[in-house]
This record gives C-alpha cells, sequence and structure tokens, in this order.
RNA sequence: GGGUGGUUAGCUCAGCUGGUAGAGCACUGGCCUCACAUGCCAGGGGUCGUGGGUUCAAAUCCCGCACCACCCA
C-alpha cells in the first residue's frame, strides 16, 4: 500500500522533481516527437532582475503552455535566455564600484567592462534560478544571452543590412537626454509623472516699442534658448503680431512671432515660447518654421555657453535666477500653481531632458508598414483582440527610433569614423576591427557609443535559434509558435520583434501573441492632511491576516511598487504555499483583464486545492490493495459492462472536462482553465464520486469493488496528467508513486509507461464516452440528495439523527432510477428507512420537496420539529409565489406567446406548470402542519 | 486633448451568437462523518454604474452621461 501523509509537504518534493527533470533531459526537445514543433522564447529578463509577480505569471503561462504541448505530442522547444540591460547593468556595477571607492570614469573603458562581465557571471541571473523553483521547463542547454558571441554576431549583422540598405541614418534630432546616467533613452524609457509645478507669465517686449507679449512656460530658464513666439493662425486677438519680432528678455535678442497651429489657444495667452532645442513640440514648430536650434544645456544638465551669464548654473538655480531677474525687470506678471507631467528617467529616476544630439536612428516607417500588414493579414493574431487597434495606431503613428546609447555596456555601434573627416565611415559586421582599420589603425576611430539594449532583443527569437546561421533549430522552430508577454511592452518589443522578423528573414517570428495583463496589489493607506500615507510592512501583513481593515485604513489597487508596500514576493510565495498553489493562483487569477488584482489570501484557497489533490490520492491508495497490476492497466473498454452508473458518470464528466480544457487551451483562456479543472477535480471527482465509491469499496462484492478501485484509480492517474501542466510537482510526487506501485503497462501500452508524468501523454476525450443521459441520471440522484440535506439543515435535525424517507414519482422510469440510486442516498445521508411507496399526505407529519414537478421526496418529521419546518415553509412558499406569479404574467402576455420562439413558449408553460403543482404541494404542506 | 478597456454578491472576477444571474474567497449556522478542519454540510447576500432606445423579452445589442484604469499626445 502507497503511504501518503496527511498533508501535502511542497518542500519535501519540489526540488527533488525539479533535479529529475533536468538531469533527466525531459526539457529537451524530443525529436521523436509524433506532432509539429511548438515553440516559445522567452520574454528575457534583465540579468540585474529578480523575480517579481508579474515574471511569475508570465512564466506560468509559458511553462504551462509548454508543458500542455510537450504532453500533446509536440516537439517542444522553450528557449530561455537573459537581457543584458544596458543602462540597469551600468548602474549597478557603478554602485558597486563606488562602495569599494572607485569611480567609473578613473577607471578604461575596457577595465569597466571586465567588471561588468565578472558581476555578471557572479551575481547576475539570480532570476533564471528563481525560475526553476517555479518548475519552468527551459531547454537550459540553450540558454542564451543578449551580449554573448551569437547573439553580438546577430546585432552586428542586421546594423549592417539596416546600413547598407539606407535604413539608418545620423542625425541631430532632440532625444530624451538623461543627465542622470547621461545618456539618450528611447521614447519608451522614459515614465511620466503628474508633479506640482507653477506657471510663470512672462513679458516679451516688442521690438518697436509699442508694449509686450505675454507667454506662460512651465519652465523659464528655457527661455534662454528662445527663439520664436507663436501664435495660432487663426488667432484673432494677434493677426497683428505676424511676421513682427520681440526682444527676448535677459539675453536681448531679437526673435520673430510665427503662426503655427500647434498653439493651442485656450492655454496661458494662447502665445507660446518656442525652444526648438528643448522641447518636443517646438523642435517640431522650429523644423516647420526654419528656425534657429539653440542648445543651452550640457549633458550633465546644466546651463552652456550659449546660457550667458547663467552658464554653469545647473537647472534649477538657473530657474530660480532666471526668475529672479526677470521679477527685477518687472517682466513677471504673474505666477500661478500647476500640475504638469514631468517624464523621468525609468532608470535613474531624473527629470528627462529633451536635449540636441547627434545619434543613430532606424528609419521605421518601411519597417512599420510590413509589421501593420503581417497583423492585418491575420498571419500573426494578437490574443485578446483588442489590442490590434492599440498597434495599429502606434505604427502607423511611429516615429524614428532612437538607437544610440552614451553607455560602456552594450554592443558597441560597429562603425567607425575617419578621424581626418567623419563623413567618412565604415560598417562592419564581422568580429573585431574592419581591414581598412586594421591596416591604418591611427587613421579611424570607433563610435563610442553602444546600441539601445532592445536593438539586441528585437532579434530575440530570431538570434536565439540560431540566426543569422541557417541552424536546424532555425528551420524547425522558426516561426515560433507563441509569444507571451505583458502588455506594456506590446510597442517597443513586441511590434520591433515582427519588423526585424520580416526584415530579417522575410518571415513573422511567431504566430500568436497572447497578451495578459499587469499584477496590482493591494496598497493599504491613511489619509492624513490630505495625503495619503502608506502603511508599513508589518502592519500590512498583520490586516491581511486578520482580514479586517482597521478605522482609517484604506486601500486601493496600485502597481506594485516597494514605496506602496504592496509587493508580493513570488519566492516568499512558494516558500509559504509551493510552487504549485502559486502557479496554479496566478494561471487562475490570469483573466482578459488588464489589470490583475492580486491578494496574498489567494494563495492559500489554491495551497488547500492542492492538498485536496493530495487527499483524494491518499484515499484512493488506501483502497488499493488487491488491485493487481495487469487489471489496472486494462483498457476501460473491456470492463464496461462492469460499470455501475457512477463509473460511467465520472468517466463521461471527466471527458467533458479535457473537452472544455482543449477548448481553454486554444482560446489562451487560463482563468477559465484553472476554475473548471478545479471544478471538475474537486467538486464532481472528489465530493461526489469518490463519495459514491465508497460502499463499493467498503462492500463484499469483490467484483464490484475491483471495478471502482480500477475506475477511481484510473481517473485520478488521467486527472493528474491533465492538471500536470499547471500543478507539475504535486502531480509528478503522487504519479510516480502510482508508477512504483502498478509498473508500466506490461502489455505494451502507454499507461504509466514514461519515465515521467511530463513526458507522458495528455488524456484526450472521446465523444463515445460523453454520455447524457447517465449525467441526468446522476443529476436527478444528486438533487434528491440535496433536497434530503437542506431538509435536514433547514429543519434542524441533528446530523447523527437517522432519517425516514420516502421517495415517490408517477414516473416509472425515475422510480427505477431513484430505487438504482438508493445506495448513493444513503452514502449522502444517514438513514433509518428509504422506501418508494406512495405516502398519504394524512398519514403522518413530515416535511416535503418536490423535484422536476414530479418526484417527491418526504422526510418523517418529529413533532417537535413541526415548527421548523413550518417556518422553512414560510421561508419558502413566497419565493414559489413570486415565481409563479412572474411566469403567469409572461405568459399572459400575447406579444410573447406570439413573438417568442415556440420552443421557448413551451419550455416557460412546463416551468409554470412545475412551479404551480410544486406551490400546491407547499400549501397543501402548510395546512397540514399548520 | 485623443484613444482603449472597465463599471455584475462584502472582495476578485465569470457570464454578453438576447429568454428575470454564477464561481472562488469572505460572511452566518451546524459538524472532530473511517482522504482531507489546508476539511464536510447547509444558508444569507445582487432592481447586473446611470439615462434613453431597439425587442414580446436586455447584465447581454445601439446611443448619451458619470466614474475608474491604462495608453498616446
Amino acid at each position: 500500500m502507497i503511504d501518503l501523509d496527511k498533508r501535502y509537504d511542497p518542500k519535501a518534493t519540489e526540488g527533488k522533481w525539479y533535479a529529475f527533470w533536468e538531469e533527466g533531459g525531459f526539457f529537451a526537445p524530443d525529436p521523436e516527437a509524433p506532432g509539429g514543433p511548438y515553440t516559445i522564447v522567452i520574454p528575457p529578463p534583465n540579468v540585474t532582475g529578480k523575480l517579481h509577480t508579474g515574471h511569475g505569471l508570465d512564466n506560468t503561462l509559458q511553462d504551462l503552455l509548454i508543458r500542455w504541448h510537450r504532453m500533446s505530442g509536440c516537439r517542444t522547444l522553450w528557449v530561455p535566455g537573459m537581457d543584458h540591460a544596458g543602462i540597469a547593468t551600468q548602474t549597478v556595477v557603478e554602485k558597486a564600484l563606488l562602495a569599494e571607492g572607485k569611480r567609473k570614469r578613473d577607471m578604461t573603458r575596457e577595465e569597466f567592462l571586465e567588471r561588468v562581465w565578472a558581476w555578471k557571471e557572479e551575481k547576475g541571473g539570480q532570476i533564471l534560478r528563481q525560475l526553476r523553483r517555479l518548475g519552468s521547463s527551459c531547454d537550459w542547454s540553450r540558454e542564451a544571452f543578449t551580449m554573448d558571441a551569437a547573439r553580438s554576431r546577430a546585432v552586428r549583422q542586421v546594423f549592417k543590412r539596416l546600413y547598407d540598405q539606407g535604413l539608418l541614418y545620423r542625425g541631430l534630432y532632440l532625444v530624451n537626454w538623461d543627465p542622470g546616467t547621461q545618456t539618450a533613452l528611447a521614447d519608451d524609457e522614459v515614465e511620466y509623472e503628474e508633479e506640482e509645478g507653477h506657471l510663470w507669465h512672462i513679458r516679451y517686449p516688442f521690438e518697436d516699442g509699442s508694449g509686450h507679449a505675454v507667454v506662460a512656460t512651465t519652465r523659464p530658464e528655457t527661455m534662454l534658448g528662445d527663439t520664436a513666439v507663436a501664435i495660432h493662425p487663426k488667432d484673432d486677438r494677434y493677426q497683428h503680431l505676424i511676421g513682427k519680432s520681440c526682444i527676448l528678455p535677459l539675453m536681448d535678442r531679437p526673435i520673430p512671432f510665427v503662426a503655427d497651429d500647434f498653439v493651442d489657444r485656450e492655454f496661458g495667452t494662447g502665445m507660446v515660447k518656442v525652444t526648438p532645442a528643448h522641447d518636443p513640440n517646438d523642435f517640431e514648430c522650429g523644423r516647420r518654421h526654419d528656425l534657429e536650434m539653440i542648445n543651452i544645456l550640457t549633458e550633465d544638465g546644466h546651463i552652456n555657453e550659449n546660457g550667458g551669464k547663467y552658464s554653469g548654473l545647473d537647472i534649477m538655480t538657473a530657474r530660480e535666477r532666471v526668475v529672479e531677474d526677470l521679477t527685477a525687470l518687472g517682466l513677471i506678471e504673474r505666477v500661478e500653481p500647476h500640475t504638469h507631467r514631468v517624464g523621468r528617467s525609468y532608470r535613474s529616476k531624473a527629470v528627462v531632458e529633451p536635449y540636441l544630439s547627434e545619434q543613430w536612428f532606424v528609419k521605421m516607417r518601411p519597417l512599420a508598414e510590413r509589421a501593420a500588414e503581417a497583423v492585418r493579414s491575420g498571419r500573426i493574431r494578437l490574443i485578446p483582440r483588442t489590442y490590434e487597434g492599440v498597434y495599429f495606431h502606434w505604427l502607423e503613428n511611429v516615429r524614428d527610433w532612437c538607437i544610440s546609447r552614451q553607455l560602456w555596456w552594450g554592443h558597441r555601434i560597429p562603425i567607425w569614423y575617419r578621424r581626418d573627416d567623419r563623413s567618412q565611415m565604415l560598417c562592419f559586421d564581422g568580429e573585431g576591427d574592419p581591414p581598412e582599420v586594421t591596416a591604418d589603425p591611427g587613421a579611424w576611430e570607433q563610435d563610442p557609443d553602444v546600441l539601445d539594449t532592445w536593438f539586441s532583443s528585437w532579434l530575440w527569437p530570431l538570434s536565439t535559434l540560431g540566426w543569422p546561421e541557417e541552424t536546424e533549430d532555425l528551420r524547425i522552430h522558426y516561426p515560433t509558435s507563441v509569444l507571451v508577454t505583458g502588455h506594456d511592452i506590446l510597442f517597443f518589443w513586441v511590434a520591433r520583434m515582427i519588423m526585424a522578423g520580416l526584415f530579417c528573414r522575410d518571415e513573422i517570428p511567431f504566430h500568436d501573441v497572447y497578451i495578459h495583463g499587469l499584477i496590482f496589489g493591494k496598497s493599504y493607506y491613511r489619509m492624513i492632511e490630505n495625503r495619503a500615507h502608506y502603511l508599513p510592512e508589518d502592519e500590512v501583513l498583520e490586516i491581511e491576516r486578520s482580514e479586517k481593515l482597521p478605522r482609517g485604513v484604506k486601500y486601493k489597487w496600485e502597481k506594485m511598487s516597494k514605496s506602496k508596500g504592496n509587493i508580493i514576493d513570488p519566492s516568499e510565495m512558494i516558500d509559504e504555499f509551493g510552487a504549485d498553489a502559486v502557479r496554479f493562483t496566478l494561471t487562475a487569477l490570469c483573466t482578459q483583464g488588464r489589470q490583475l488584482d492580486l491578494e496574498r489570501n489567494r494563495f492559500r484557497g489554491y495551497r488547500n486545492f492542492v492538498n485536496k489533490i493530495w487527499n483524494a490520492a491518499r484515499l484512493v491508495f488506501m483502497n488499493m490493495d488487491g488491485l493487481r497490476p495487469e487489471v489496472f492497466h486494462q483498457p476501460l473498454e473491456d470492463i464496461r459492462d462492469r460499470f455501475a452508473l457512477e463509473d460511467k458518470w465520472i468517466i463521461s464528466a471527466f471527458n467533458r472536462a479535457v473537452a472544455v480544457a482543449e477548448r481553454d487551451i486554444e482560446d489562451y483562456d487560463f482563468s477559465g482553465l484553472a476554475n473548471n479543472l478545479y471544478q471538475f477535480f474537486w467538486r464532481q471527482y472528489c465530493d461526489w464520486y469518490l463519495e459514491y465509491v465508497k460502499p463499493r469499496l467498503y462492500g463484499d462484492d469483490r467484483n464490484a469493488r475491483e471495478t471502482a478501485q480500477i475506475v477511481m484509480t484510473r481517473i485520478l492517474e488521467r486527472s493528474l496528467r491533465l492538471l500536470h501542466p499547471l500543478i507539475p510537482f504535486v502531480t509528478e510526487e503522487i504519479w510516480q508513486r502510482l508508477r512504483d506501485e502498478m509498473g508500466p503497462n506490461p502489455s505494451g501500452g502507454s499507461l504509466l509507461k514514461s519515465e515521467s508524468i511530463m513526458t507522458a501523454q495528455r488524456p484526450r476525450w472521446l465523444s463515445e464516452w460523453i454520455d447524457d443521459n447517465v449525467e441526468n441520471e446522476i443529476q436527478l440522484a444528486q438533487m434528491v440528495v440535496d433536497k434530503i440535506r437542506n431538509i435536514q439543515s433547514e429543519v434542524g435535525f441533528s446530523p447523527s439523527d437517522p432519517l425516514s424517507i420516502c421517495l415517490y414519482s408517477l414516473n416509472d422510469e425515475k422510480m427505477r432510477l431513484l430505487a438504482e440510486c438508493k445506495h448513493h442516498i444513503s452514502q449522502f445521508v444517514k438513514v433509518e428507512s428509504l422506501s418508494f411507496t406512495p405516502v398519504s399526505s394524512a398519514r403522518q407529519k413530515h416535511a416535503h420537496e418536490l423535484i422536476d414537478g414530479d418526484v417527491n421526496v418526504y422526510v418523517d418529521l418529529p413533532e417537535e420539529l413541526c415548527e421548523r419546518e413550518l417556518a422553512r415553509l414560510d421561508k419558502v412558499i413566497p419565493q414559489k409565489e413570486k415565481l409563479v406569479t412572474g411566469l403567469e404574467k409572461k405568459l399572459g402576455n400575447e406579444g410573447f406567446t406570439s413573438g417568442a420562439p415556440a420552443e421557448v413558449v413551451v419550455a416557460e408553460r412546463a416551468r409554470l406548470a412545475q412551479a404551480q403543482s410544486e406551490l400546491t404541494e407547499l400549501l397543501a404542506k402548510r395546512r397540514l402542519l399548520g
């Protein structure tokens, strides 16, 4: 006999099985697999990253799909890897150096990069170890890194191709400048937030001395670089100013008025100062009007020599000085409080400055058109489809992509300039230096910048499979099957991968894109003086434990962040509840919403589910003795005539569950999948089937006992395989115990044959096993039990009191069925006597229920409980009356009887007839008792 | 300002090819029933954001409004 503990202990099994899988080589694609390839490439986490709940969700879903398809017979590959994360990694290493008292600027580039690599080897990639704990079945032998040799080659090659085709250019452009890390950032790397500031109204005197214009600005110091004042061309107030000029205060420079319809007439005075070198709108305006672009900032965020006497000041000081000086000149008309959106570097948190500089760009238009077409034509599916609109909108308005970064850590731009004539360039995609440079090293220098990290990750589906080499992996596994990711990187990653796939190989990178929501946490706060104060961690834990909200404490759902105290660490959850519970929770959480709200308490509920499975197995194993392997293994078809009603029923229900699960997987309905499997296993298999089966297990009929053993064990085994993609550890643990006991099928079948459940075949459903009649019959028995239990509980029988029950129907078929289900009923309620003869209502006092209008359930009532039954009737009768009147009204409406489809009318008539007879019974009963 | 999604039980969400509502958790009451108290049984709880429209019939389709969230300016 297999002996299981009373409770499932994840700690005792998870590490063991992961090692078993990994050492057994089960993660690699099986070239013998009968099905086609199924491939996922992991969205590469940052090398600096730690596992957060978002990763947990993303990778749980991928592993679920991977395990499902592996068990479905596909040649399945999940490629893992990491991203070198330019800025993030450089920042981390710089901090580590600082702790040793060293600074990057005191080191050579080579020395610094050596340190970064050393850091990467030693500390990087923690997240991949955490993914293992989650059970991720990636093929680690194919682990890729965006900076490794193969991936670097791909980067250089695509750079050169773009360069050769004229899709790369170097230009002066307004980029997002991070003065903290001193690099340009992509648009997506800037986070905007509302901040309190001021709106200064400044007077700019007209050149002819006839008065002044008033412009409003949130950033007065930028006026040092103003080269125009813009007004709306249709603004009647200022028509006379077009073509004139005013004098820029402090700089004493004449600047023209220009008419441009980007001006918002309603905002401020309707006049806008134009600083083309420091504001994106102004930059566009400057281009349109051919304005001078004056850069007033240095790379580290100070005013440069173009700022006159303000040069050398940092931005905030310059702002104060400028305002002081303008005030002294009487040129500040007024100042008002103003909230505006401030962009900050997602990495350094420094305020991002629009900054004019020379950068490399990718021309996006031609790439974008093909990327849009791939989705429009249906070659790539976005799931949910609602994202298509957003995707097209972005591509239609896409701007060129700034790919240079002023960092040391990253792919060095493979461009060499001639020192004496920088317009002469070499682009080289080989290893090391180009031949021209080797021949005359002194004459050339390489571009000092590196490429945006996304410039390597947009190649990810290609480069991880070996591109630009035409490898076997590439041939078999490209295009990949699905990309699973959060909606936050739809643009800067998903869309660009589609572009890269089409550009490099003329092929889409994946067929499906499954886009899930982002996980939000519950943050608790108190309002103090109109400001939200977040609660400290210990107080949050206290609240969540007690599940009571103290007075004055409120909560809201927000993006997880440390300052809000609403982070849930998946590793901690694994420690506390086990990896299976965490995976199941995240799967069940994943509805189609964009915001997925996650509470700690949910993990506990699904931990309980895992434990339920364990205990169901425990029951099965405790009652398996005497079941010989060759009996266990025989095809269910062969013993079909031995099945009891409940055996047919659970087999039918199981097949139905598999069919539903298949549909859920096809639809990427993960929460639906989790819920359906949960319902099947707990509500049907455990609550009903395992109870139905007990009389046979404990009875004397050896043949019946054996049949029960076979069916309950086989359904358990199939359920384990069905559930395995969601909860791999507990299913493997139970399955292996069963396999130890029963061994592989002696006659060569596939049951328990494979070494691990993860390479066993997924259960399939057969329509011939689904039997509506059987399900209806069992449903009747269950309704009888429900009614008796309802009476028992509501009327106040003690559960230990045996009941005298009578079931009666005029319908012979149902009578036969109820008689057949006699042992089912007595299994669920304690029975004194159970008879099937008609009862005279007058014979004695009893509680009564009617099912389907023609099955009577009578329970004999002791005198002292009559009043309780009366109370129950008083509750039920008005409900029934309401139903009857409602239906009568509906059927009395001629519009309904003539307008609605005939079958609907018939069904409603039947419902009414049934409700009426039930009501009559209830009223009669009430008279008798009252 | 533009766009997208949402508003259903105390909470988180299903349901939406139209026929008077479901799950999990939470709550209330009863159970140490021979797998499981990480359990078992029963129960309470919703005029489906709001105002219109289409229809015999609307949570479900159409329009307006309010509020929330996210994305892009």
